[in-house]
Formats: structure tokens, sequence, C-alpha cells
DNA sequence: AAGAAGCGATACGGATCGTAGCGAAGAGAT
DNA sequence: ATCTCTTCGCTACGATCCGTATCGCTTCTT
């Protein structure tokens, strides 16, 4: 149902060493990986809700109290395998023109959030969020924060070619740019189609860029076809 | 913590009859109101995360089984208290300029979303949407569609003023519009602050809008200050 | 007054939670 | 090979909440 995607390993190790018998990865980080592999399997078949403890503890042939000790809850162990999702998440390219940069990254968010256990998981999270400070605080400093960064190196290159205005707020951009996906994620439900990178950035554009007749005279808005 | 608002009542019956003795309510309007009261205290205290049936049934002063007869489990009792919410939300009336009837229909939502209970329910509902079928499209049907209709028309007036363009995606509209109010809530954590909406809005608008001065011209676009 | 509907109370079996305590097994050092 | 420290498995709890069944009383309706 989420088929493992290339920017990211949903099987066993995806380290170049298979199998180094024992010593090479401590113990530690051997029941470490099978209970994270686990949960990636669990989670994978009925997300953050289905998720419990036990059934993780079950499926890694391992005790309860040995997740326990690593990690705080159910929650904890979930966000654990998001940011292992986002730390392999391939940077933003630079390919020359800005607005292409643009679609091509919030593209990529489209399609690991509708087709990987990323968005899965994050609609898991979400609820569990403001009740868990600690959690809550994890979750943007280490997958938020994570995009909010790459975007403003994405926005500091637009604007030194001159495509995009000095002084963009970064972080309101962000939200024009990725509100709408996660809209769709979290809310609405409609589906994370192919063309939205682009019709969500096509609307958008016109705010960053500097004037330029691809924005003032362009066909680039809001329609239908 | 989460103060009631003029557009709905947070407290006993907003109904103009403040206590009509027994027969005018029927017994089962009674005990629903009852156990709504309950639920909403309860929300505001904690949350959805925090609301139990069993909670709810002593706050009530009633048997867990009358919840359950009418619900089908704490999700649903928060769906029911977050319906009745958006159902007294006052629709945007006409205010002759559709710019500013898109800036104060945003800046209502940010409003409610951020200062009454509403935000934190649909905090606290996400996350079970994808489980629960029924839940997810009651959800959608009944909260989410409700805004989209609303900006429908908005949008109709506009294009019938000569605003806005014709053959606009109300469906993206409403994501460019309210996805970014929601990234905050849901996601980063940022304030829903009053000048939210007329930022986005602005930014939005170039692609909505039949071109003119104000948009080709203008300096409306994403800066600080 | 009588039938119907609504409700309270109690009692369950079940799933998970999160913690405690103890003994066994792995891993590195001498 | 033995010793020692870390890590882990196992079992056993108390606790919360779930959702359901049953039964008898109270409140409406007619």
């Amino acid at each position: 149902m989420y088929p493992s995607s290339p920017t990211y390993g949903d099987d066993a190790e995806p380290d170049p060493d298979p199998l180094e018998p024992s010593p090479a990865r401590s113990r530690r980080a051997r029941t470490d990986e099978v209970i994270l592999q686990a949960t990636r399997e669990l989670l994978a078949q009925g997300g953050v809700g289905a998720l419990t403890v036990e059934g993780v503890a079950a499926r890694a042939g391992v005790a309860k109290t040995t997740i326990y000790r690593r990690w705080r809850g159910r929650e904890e162990l979930a966000l654990a395998v998001l940011i292992d999702m986002v730390e392999r998440v391939v940077v933003a390219p630079d390919l020359g023109d800005t607005r292409k940069e643009l679609v091509s990254f919030v593209d990529a968010a489209v399609k690991v959030i509708g087709s990987t256990l990323m968005g899965r998981v994050m609609q898991g999270l979400v609820s569990e969020l403001p009740g868990d400070p600690a959690l809550a605080r994890a979750f943007r400093e280490r997958v938020v924060a994570k995009r909010h960064a790459e975007l403003r190196r994405l926005v500091e290159r637009g604007t030194s070619r001159g495509d995009l205005r000095p002084g963009i707020d970064v972080e309101l951009a962000n939200e024009l740019l990725f509100g709408p996906v996660y809209y769709r994620l979290l809310l609405s439900g409609a589906p994370l189609d192919a063309g939205l990178a682009t019709r969500v950035v096509d609307a958008v554009y016109p705010a960053l860029a500097t004037r330029g007749p691809s924005v003032t005279a362009g066909d680039d808005r809001i329609g239908r076809g």
C-alpha cells in the first residue's frame, strides 16, 4: 500500500554492508534496527493509530520493556521512523531556473507524502502534538524545520539569481507552498496528484518573483484546464 | 483557555428560551445537550486526546451506555461538538470589495481556529480520519465542505463583479487560502496572528484577479515589513 | 391508566498502557 | 578462559478505557 521509494529504504538495512555478523553494529544498534523495522511494517499496515508498543515488541521478537528503554511510547517510536525517513530525503538540486526548482521541490514533497509512509505517519502524529510538548518540539525541529531550511536555501539561490525579489519571508512562502499539500493530506482528503505542485507554484510565484513577463503577462493563474 | 466567542455559544443553551421546564425540549434532546456540554468542557481542558467516554459520562451525570446509544465513540462525540460550532458560524457578508471579502473571510477562520475550541478539536480529529471512513466522511461533508461552499459563493460574487477572472478552481483557491492557516495550526505551531489573513490573500490574489494595477504594479508581495 | 421509549446501574471480557524485579545472555578486557 | 558490565527477555502487576449485555426504574405519549 505504501511501496518503498527510491528516496529511502523501507526494507532491512540500506547500508552498503549487508550483514556484517555481529561486532560492527553493536548489540544495541542491531535491536534498534529490528524494532524500527517492525515499527515501519506495522505503520504501513494501519498507521499510527494501529501502532502499539506491544504489537511492535511481538513483531520484532523483542520484549516490551526493551522498547520502553529507548522510547517513551508509540508516538516517539513513530517519530523516530519519520525522522529517519526525513534524513534520507535528498536535497533540492540546483536546476538553474528558480521556478523549475520550486516546482520540483514541491512535487517531491507531494510524491513522498502521498505515496510513502511519511504522509501516513505525519497524519497520525499531528493529533498527539498538542498534548506532548517534547514530541511536538522534536517533530518541529527535526521534520518541519527541515523543509523550511531547504526552502530557505532555494529562495536565497533564486534571489541571488535575480529571479526572486529580496527580503522574502521564507516562513510565509513555506506555508503558501506546502499548506495546500498538507491541507489535502490532512483535511480534505483530495488526491495528491501530479499537477498539484505546478499549480500551486504557478499561483504563488507572482508574489515571490521580481516583476517580469512570466508573471504579469502570463496565464499562470488559477483556472481549469 | 478557549473563551467563548460571539460566533457561537460555549455555554449552556444559547436558545432564546432559557429554561422551559421539561416538555418543550424532549427528554432526549435535554440529555443530548447535557452530554454535549460536558464534552465541550472536557475538550476545552485537554483536547480530543484527553476526551474519554467515561469521563464525559461522569461529568454529565449520565450513564456511559447512554452516550454509546447516541454516538459511536469519543471521536464522533467530538465531531458532534465541532459540527455544532461550524453551523453557528456566520457566513461571509457582501462587502462590495472582493479583496476585502477574502481577507475578512480568511481572517474569520484564523480567529475562530486560533481562539476557540474549533482549532483544538480539528487538531485532535485529524489523526482519526484515516482509520475511520465514516468519521472522515462526516467530517469532510459537514466541516470541510462548509467553508468550500462559502468560498464558492464569494468567488462567484467576485467574478460577477469583474474583480476575479472567470473559471477559477475553487478547490485550489480554498487550499491556497486556508492551507497556510492549517499548516500553522497542525504542523508548525506558528501563531495564528492578526496579519496572517492579509498576507496570505495578498500573495494569492494576483492569481485570482483579473489583471489590473493592484496586481501587476502594486507591492503586494511576500516581504517583511 | 397503559404501553413505549429513554435512561441508570452494574458487570463483564478485552486491549494497552507503563513499571518493577530478576535472571540470562552478549561483549569486551585481562 | 574468566570476569565484569551492559543489554535484554520474561513475568507479573495495577490501572485505564474500551464497547457490550442485561435488567429494572423513570419519564413521556396517547
